[in-house]
DNA sequence: TCTTGAAAATAAAACGTTTTACGAAACTGG
DNA sequence: CCAGTTTCGTAAAACGTTTTATTTTCAAGA
């Protein structure tokens, strides 16, 4: 500690973020030792490694983390990159990723395409500017055509939710067929056979997986899936939701593939007096809070999404310490929670449609 | 373009990913050119930056982002600070704030304390470390201890939604007293004397505000404010509601401060068969769509989060601009969505309370 | 006392950029 | 054809670390 105390100034006499060199010098030692005792790599002198931590402490040092990545060439980083933060399956994954990047020593740069499918590539490029260790995709894009850059480049990725079919990566997800299917042949048991079914994008690879399984439940029935789009904004859906729900032919139940859906739903069949689920029976993929809590009760088909959070970053953390096995496609199950919006049909004369309406009464 | 065409190698025969220097020697340029050519800043003959557009691409080079800001010292991220991703209002706030900053030029930075105190002084520290050029705040210790690294660092920084008291720091949030404020008095209004406000957690800033507010919309009325904590966890808040709801004196509102709290609060009500708002009013703090889809409709104060996510945004980019005024406190009014769940009490034996506010039906 | 060897500390190179400072070439007007 | 000016391109230094290779130190064995 000869000289060279306090904070570093600059020529312009504005304090100066002190440096590995400003430590070494306080402490009187080496930059190398600095490191040293930071990194505990190599042994030093018990005595030495209390300077230098005084050092750092009186000089507030924080190792620059671009310096130490640029030095060490090892990432510091882990990309994610969604369609939408705002989007509360992407918000609760991107939550749960967030931890366990942290644990595993890693930093979460996140980027977002906000549903536009153009922004995609150039997202992932900057993520590869990053010289991101790896990289958690949910495409925006249904085919993924930017799949190609990650590829080429090699970076371990691992793609989650939002599945192409025919991708030569690691894949993380839920079995949206199956939970579709045994939720539609539920419906079917209660004896509901023209069901709804309203989703917000079809060309998305879970949306039309989910619908496949719904077809597949109907199959050797005589019943009918009609499937509607209403795009993700509540308002809207809700509207374009009641137009279809005022006229015949009326469906019994609605299968909603996503939470907006199912509010819409629910709001739609208010407006047209359609007790639920007297009139309308209703089930939602996307269990959340207000499902349980409202009147009636809403019946969900609940994604592990922590599962799958926690599946994919395994599979990534596999990929970085190098493991060389074939890509695989990982589907998680759901399970359904069965709650009061969900009944057997009313036993109505086939096509008479009247009697909308408090339901209880009429028809006795 | 003489020779080393495409990609270069290391000694042990794996593709290495290409740096400046590869370009320039496929480019036939020197490195200082290609960064030219790159950022733009000099100018270079249209045909060598023609060859290095196209070495690039061959390459499929991206600049080191490390590299790049270690030399330029010119930060390229913004840190952000949350309790916890998970909870829908910072989950908005990150989605906003990430579109901006990336708008802005800069990569976020997340880092979140999972709403523990003792975490939150070392994600500030590691958020340092990346030379964030500003960081925002959303404080998990009520008092933010922390406060003092970010005023020492001379970091430019915002506190955003849960404010301290006393911060000489730039904050950002909502008029939480008001809001509540305005809430309670409609209730006073239609009648109601025996409220009872269900928290989280008391300690939190803007909860506290709220309970504040609250209490002052009754102040000179003879009723009386009763404060719950009811927790973040829909499970035991909703038992703890019900325990409460269930014996006397009942309240015949319920302002709930969280959006959590108010299913908490709807669940127990059904439990308990007090139909809302016949027996019991609610309003909600945080509109959530969910709350205008369910029956009855859910009364709520409407937080502007876009909004406070782009004041913030922008007073983080004013101080990055290098502005010196003093920091300031900016509070966004909320506006409040008044639904069906809010209605004057019944008029009951105890407590004949005088029914004031809209009073059309029963007092005829 | 002099090796020998291990252990501890450091000088210097390297990471991939950007920028400064300078040189070479290409114009300009006389 | 020359001095002066501008334009274009590059060599080399710098950013803050980590790591390699080297030197110094010190204890123990002979």
């Amino acid at each position: 500690m000869k000289r060279g105390q306090g904070r570093p100034e600059r020529r312009d006499g504005r304090s100066r973020r002190a440096n590995i060199k400003d430590v070494a010098r306080v402490a009187g030692v080496s930059p190398a030792t600095v490191s040293n005792v930071l990194i505990g790599r190599s042994s030093v002198a018990a005595t030495l490694a209390e300077r230098v931590h005084k050092a750092v402490a009186e000089l507030s040092y924080r190792t620059d983390v671009a310096a130490s990545t640029l030095r060490r060439r090892q990432p510091s980083v882990i990309g994610l990159l969604v369609p939408d933060m705002g989007n509360p399956v992407f918000a609760t994954l991107t939550a749960r990723i967030e931890v366990l990047a942290r644990q595993a020593g890693y930093r979460l740069i996140i980027a977002s395409t906000a549903e536009s499918i153009a922004d995609e590539a150039e997202e992932l490029r900057t993520l590869i500017g990053w010289r991101a260790a790896g990289i958690l995709v949910a495409p925006t894009d249904p085919a993924f055509a930017a799949r190609d850059l990650l590829i080429a480049e090699g970076i371990p990725a691992v793609v989650v939710d939002r599945i192409p079919a025919g991708l030569s990566l690691d894949c993380v997800g839920v079995n949206n067929a199956a939970a579709a299917q045994a939720a539609v042949a539920r419906l079917v048991d209660l004896g509901h056979r023209r069901i709804l079914v309203a989703v917000s994008d079809p060309a998305i690879p879970s949306i039309r997986e989910r619908i496949a399984g719904a077809r597949a439940a109907l199959r050797g029935h005589a019943g009918e899936i009609d499937v509607i789009v209403v795009g993700r904004v509540l308002g809207s859906a809700a509207e374009i939701l009641e137009a279809r729900l005022a006229c015949p032919p009326v469906p019994t139940a609605v299968f909603s593939l996503t939470s907006t859906a199912a509010l819409a739903t629910l709001r739609a069949a208010r407006r047209l007096e359609l007790p639920v689920p007297a009139a309308l029976s209703l089930v939602s993929f996307d269990d959340t809070d207000w499902m349980e809590a409202v009147e009636p009760t809403v019946s969900a088909v609940r994604q592990p999404i922590g599962a799958v959070a926690e599946t994919a970053f395994a599979r990534l953390l596999a990929r970085l310490g190098g493991e060389q096995s074939e890509s695989c496609d990982i589907r998680l199950a759901c399970s359904i929670e069965w709650r009061r919006s969900t009944a057997a049909p009313e036993l109505r004369e086939p096509e008479r449609m009247p009697a909308r309406g408090r339901s209880n009464v009429r028809e006795s």
